[in-house]
DNA sequence: ATTTTATTGGCAGTCACTGACAATAAACTG
DNA sequence: CAGTTTATTGTCAGTGACTGCCAATAAAAT
């Protein structure tokens, strides 16, 4: 058989990655402010079906359980810190890299959604399930985290050593995100504090980073 | 009204804690052979209950959910590791203490347990509730692991270095207990493939406890 | 034996989620 | 525009995890 390139479509195309993706952080959005404004066991899928304004059915089949309808939001951020990280130069220090490349946005179009994080995080406290969620998504990005790292020292990213360090920043930076959710209980998110956190996770991850990798025994 | 001390007990008493452990134990360690044999979906709450001798409706007053029938198990081992860490001397070396200490067991009677939880973790890296279960389990050991420093350096508990450290620690236990799993999934667990995962797991958390906590700004 | 309290079991119901199929939408073709 | 093809959505019925409720039973004391 001869390769003719692609076929011709016919037919009605499937839609865009970059569509479902959309579609899906429209629906986390939503499922997030209800399950901020009455919990998770209160919130049925048809609920959050109806007011993201499709059937239950579409909404299964766009997340495998309710929980996850967080990870849209959540990967959001999640993947900016992520990049910040990639961009981040091997002879600058990591405190310095952050005040220059990460900026809390508070007054930005994307705002809300920060807001809207938090809340979620805030509720991980007190729902064990959006907790084990929450935690799943986390690490994902260690993957992530081996790479940067994998790329800044040339050890390769499926390393023991390296694997261990970047589940440690992992861990690192989960833990002061859960500080600054402990810290805006009480007055709110400040730029005040989101300086502060930004402090905090560079003392967290050089915590960790001080040593470099792969210079034990492998 | 007068003390008159403890009211003399009428009626049936409740069940010791001691009593509901080993219950809840002894269903765990069916649910993980089911869950090992057919894997999690395939495997009912009816089926779970059965094999534990109870009535379905007590297997969910012991658990809330399927997947945390693999805690008691899971704690056991974890409870098992902070112990060796609660007696770690501050003037020896890690990696020699757990020489010392930390015999992982092959032919002791939790021979079987040994190797049952080695099972449910090799789940986990396909059952995504599993997995989920699992890191909210390691994340509860954090805590304890936060009082080890603690009382090792005098810095309190919950002072965010501290829980810092805890934290990298825990992850890095994490990855150490995955490239077991990863290890042991060709040839078995071997007597040898455990003494290895002894040391690595000396590595990964000298790698993370090098630097004392508390030298940072606070 | 009876009373008292704790646990268990049985039953019905809710709700998250799935499979199967009909209905519709979005392309292209003539 | 009518017709064809393919992708998505909705509808409906069903399964199974989990809960509330009450009856039944177990383990103590009187």
């Amino acid at each position: 058989m001869v390769d003719r390139g692609p076929a011709p479509r016919r037919g009605r195309p499937p839609v865009s990655d970059e569509q479902r993706r959309r579609q899906r952080l429209a629906i986390s959005r939503h499922a997030v402010r209800l399950f901020s404004e009455q919990g998770l066991a209160a919130t049925s899928g048809e609920q959050i079906a109806r007011a993201s304004g499709v059937s239950e059915r579409t909404l299964w089949r766009h997340f495998p359980h309710k929980e996850s309808c967080v990870e849209p939001l959540l990967t959001k951020t999640i993947d900016a810190f992520r990049t910040v990280l990639h961009a981040w130069p091997p002879d600058v220090d990591l405190a310095e890299h952050l005040r220059s490349a990460y900026q809390p946005v508070l007054n930005s179009p994307s705002a809300t959604d920060v807001e809207a994080v938090l809340a979620v995080i805030r509720l991980t406290h007190d729902e064990p399930a959006l907790r084990a969620a929450y935690l799943v998504l986390r690490e994902r990005a260690e993957d992530t985290l081996a790479e940067v790292l994998s790329a800044r020292t040339g050890v390769p990213s499926d390393a023991l050593p390296v694997r261990v360090e970047a589940a440690a920043m992992n861990a690192a930076l989960k833990v002061a995100t859960d500080d600054l959710i402990h810290e805006t209980a009480e007055s709110g998110i400040t730029p005040d504090a989101l300086l502060r956190h930004r402090e905090h996770l560079a003392d967290a991850i050089s915590f960790v980073t001080r040593r470099a990798p792969g210079d034990g025994r492998d």
